[in-house]
DNA sequence: ATTTAATATAGGACTTGTCATATATGATTA
DNA sequence: TAATCATATATGACAAGTCCTATATTAAAT
């Protein structure tokens, strides 16, 4: 439901064609919101639909996009939703449920779970750090709030890791 | 799709109507997987027709319910999956996206975003450690395992508060 | 005694997202 | 020059889950 509202943001940047936001997506917001092609266009398609969104072919260019403008609506659209207070959001998550029932499978499996998931997540921690590294610390709000959606996903593979080192102690 | 797995893991336990299935992932998985009614009662009827669960009417029971069991074939996948390394999962944050966004409704609005969050983790960290205080911290892998979910929830929402607080704090 | 709440199951309509595939063009490379 | 890769858009089939509504029985409360 959110994609809508992802779209609507980076067109209130500057307007993309469906593959460019893709792309622009994949190197900005993935680790939170992993776009799927197919869903970034048919959600385009619904936004033009919806007025939201205004579709100009560009003259004279040698590649036939179709670069995508948000409206005035949908800047409106935008910002309401901006401005609601977020509802808690449920998640699932796989790995908890395989941790929950682990022990019908042993240690030594569960183990290989968990070291597992730490490989993982310490090279997705060491990629956050780069990146992070790289970002100038300060700046105005917009930089600031794009900045802390990094290190949110910092301080949770940290957390992440920590929880599996006292996991794996804690097996007996 | 996990859904299959969590009822096969219940069911591993000890048998379970629908009903009861639904109010056993309630008390004890719901911050990680939660159930929606009408997908367990379709989940169950997949399983059946895949013959990885068998139902027997209950005999004398004052309640119309049906008693679901796993059978060996829905063991032997259970494991299975147990068993197989958990892959990386995507996730999505509608409230990442709104930080990532955040710069356009300024920093009151932003503030109040992040305060309302506050709130909410706060709430659930003190749920987290009421129910991790009245759990015993030993016992064998399984004890330990469950434990060690409700630990994996505590410890993330910890990390949430701390990055609001810093986040908050970056903010200009 | 009647209403209301809890137990118990089920299905339709819908949304979001995934996967695979198709198509066409321009750029690069062998 | 032919093959292949990146750009660019689109659709069909499907899966998983949500929301709403329906139905029937039993237990509790007024």
């Amino acid at each position: 439901m959110s994609l809508r509202f992802a779209i609507l943001g980076f067109l209130s940047v500057k307007p993309f064609s469906g593959y460019d936001l893709r792309k622009a997506m994949d190197a900005s917001v993935q680790h939170f919101w992993p776009a799927d092609q197919a869903q970034v266009y048919r959600t385009l398609t619904r936004l033009i639909a919806d007025g939201l969104v205004a579709v100009q072919a560009v003259e004279g260019d040698s590649r036939q996009r179709k670069l995508h403008f948000a409206t005035q609506a949908g800047l409106a659209e935008l910002d309401a939703w901006l401005r609601a207070i977020a509802p808690v959001e449920e998640t699932r998550e796989p790995f908890l449920l395989k941790m929950f029932f682990g022990g019908r499978i042993g240690a030594a499996d569960v183990r290989a779970q968990l070291q597992a998931r730490r490989a993982e997540a310490h090279a997705l921690r060491d990629t956050f750090q780069a990146i992070a590294a790289s970002l100038p610390k300060g700046g105005d709000i917009s930089a600031v709030l794009r900045r802390a959606t990094l290190i949110n996903g910092l301080r949770h593979v940290e957390a992440e890791i920590i929880w599996i080192d006292e996991t794996l102690e804690a097996l007996p």
